[in-house]
DNA sequence: TGATATAATGTTACATTGTAACATTAAAGT
DNA sequence: ACTTTAATGTTACAATGTAACATTATATCA
């Protein structure tokens, strides 16, 4: 068993998160595959496993997966990733950057951003959601912009 | 005429950018309704003034419109709004404060997050895009849910 | 255990956002 | 006016997501 997934049904044991069959098969692709997908692309991976998996049936689980901080939904380009950490506690802020060309994403944690994001959260009453999606161009894909 | 697109005209004769009838009018919609919307909401006021109008209409020209910075589009609902300073140049940093619950957005200039940012560029050579989504929930929204 | 309530999943149908490929029309240049 | 180019219109489709309801597991309790 690979040892992220074992980490998450540990974290999810602790903190009363009950992980039904299906979510757990996909966590398992989501670590597996490890790059960022769509939910299209996550339910043909599922449908191999359970040829019945349909969109509901996706939708449904990332929802709840997101919801307990152990995927990113980026709304960028409609993917999602799991969290670096395997777990997001809501005390934690994260960035992740996208690239608008190539889909790639990084995650960060820089803390003059969260600082300054807090500070923007008193100022306007604003609760901020986690993470922080900042678009731009990769290094590779600036690259290819100058060839 | 609004003095808003007076301010948009001016500024796209003097910087070269050509606006075609189709997309005065739909920069024409999106300052006079102010708040932000989807292509399909500009699609069916767009309609109202060319019934022959359709969606890769919209499309086309928002997507010129955006190029140039005279409106923002926020990828968490999919929306198109005007920049609040009518026009964006590239040296000109914002940050959207986008509302998960209600969609309601707020445009904010903050420099310590613009200076985190320009460093973050610089640290992992990523070329930002322009506007910064820091989605969360709003005021009014946080009411909502404690009552 | 077996009946019943509750939660998860499956099914169907649809709404919304967006794009691709090609046809038509308008504008500009000669 | 003829040609070239750009803009717009048309049709068809792909992708993401949701709503409403049916079915199947799972848990609860008499």
């Amino acid at each position: 068993m690979h040892l992220k997934i074992e980490k998450i049904i540990e974290y999810c044991l602790a903190n009363n998160i009950l992980l039904t069959n299906q979510q757990s098969l996909i966590i398992k692709i989501i670590t597996e595959i490890a790059s960022p997908l769509t939910a299209n692309e996550i339910l043909h991976e599922l449908q191999k496993l359970n040829p019945k998996a349909n969109r509901m049936t996706i939708h449904r689980a990332l929802e709840i997966l997101v919801k307990n901080g152990i995927i990113h939904k980026v709304a960028f380009n409609h993917t999602y990733k799991l969290c670096d950490h395997l777990y997001c506690k809501h005390d934690h802020h994260c960035q992740i950057l996208v690239c608008q060309e190539c889909g790639n994403q990084t995650e960060i944690h820089n803390l003059k951003i969260t600082e300054a994001l807090l500070e923007i959260g008193k100022t306007y009453n604003f609760n901020l959601a986690n993470p922080l999606e900042i678009t731009g161009l990769c290094t590779k894909c600036q690259m290819k912009g100058t060839l």
